[in-house]
DNA sequence: CCCTCTTTTGCACTTAGTTGCATAATGACC
DNA sequence: GGTCATTATGCAACTAAGTGCAAAAGAGGG
């Protein structure tokens, strides 16, 4: 149950309209939590309905931004979860599923698709050095960038090693049709 | 849609009846694609449905082991699968993003829960060299072997990354309180 | 004013995964 | 020959996420 307290974080940040937390979604919180407008929505509406966020005062008729922003017992749960025993889900990954497969009937067209993915990694990981360039410039650091930092840095970690792992896959995958 | 292709693999490489089908999904398989029995017999019944499988001849009574085979349409599905265009699911992982949320309301109690994941990815780590000696011991390998090394190394350098980064994340975090 | 385009919100449907429980066959124990 | 644990299969209900589509309100043009 992870989308809720992503809502809830970034409306901690800022209060926000369902379609400015869309937005935001897109760039940060949403490169390791994404999701669609339509969830979004959705879980606005329970969370209202539980009382851990709520409107600020504002017309609620459809078609017309509402704000929301959290209440004490919001801020409360989101604490709570953040040092929550949860156990890490193992690797589920549908790649490595479809090499295992080749094992078995064997790796034809397997190849264009590993340099496919090859790609957008690394265009991801230029995206994160970017990042990383623009928002964590130079040596001291704040508490809180501090812990930023780290986060980031798992995401240019991940993606690091998919870059490797592919191009070490790719030298050893037989030319084609194995 | 991975799931219904691990089971083809699993039965490709021996054909079997759901309850070994789970108990091989505990090992291997599993690994990557993890599945309950439950699961495991819907889908076997599905698959039959659409031929892609069939079931042995045996008295196919309740209570009875059923062993299924792959059809000539069940490898056929498994070899397109393999090559397919799919795009590489972004990050999705809880422990970021309470990381994220602990920049927000506060560290408080996080630690324990990094020092717990640490263990956890340690023991996992462990496992899969345990496993890499165990299985792929020496020089030479066939190409099919190859393929299921970089699978297994792909685990090792996933569990490796979150042994280290787990490391560094835990030396900068405020002694506590946050 | 009316028409249309964009913004903002949201419902309904579908898929995938999880949990809890049920039921039949089998072999072992007494 | 009864009952008890184990093996094997499976249904039903629920939760979480993803997709498709639409409706209300305002903005701007003619």
């Amino acid at each position: 149950m992870s989308l809720p307290h992503a809502i809830l974080t970034a409306l901690l940040e800022k209060p926000s309209s369902g379609l400015e937390l869309t937005r935001r979604f897109d760039k940060s919180i949403g490169f390791f939590w994404s999701a669609t407008h339509q969830q979004i929505y959705r879980e606005l509406n329970r969370l209202e309905r539980d009382g851990l966020i709520h409107a600020l005062p504002q017309p609620p008729s459809r078609g017309q931004r509402k704000e929301y922003e959290v209440l004490a017992a919001g801020r409360a749960e989101l604490t709570r979860w953040v040092a929550e025993n949860q156990d890490p889900k193992p690797i589920r990954d549908p790649l490595l599923l479809r090499l295992r497969a080749a094992t078995v009937v064997g790796s034809g067209g397997l190849a264009d698709e590993l340099r496919r993915h090859l790609g957008l990694h690394r265009q991801q990981l230029a995206l994160y050095e970017e990042i990383e360039r623009h928002d964590f410039p130079a040596e001291e650091e704040a508490d809180e960038n501090r812990l930023q930092h780290h986060i980031l840095r798992a995401g240019l970690s991940l993606e690091t090693f998919w870059v490797e792992w592919l191009t070490r896959t790719l030298a050893d995958l037989p030319p084609e049709g194995g």
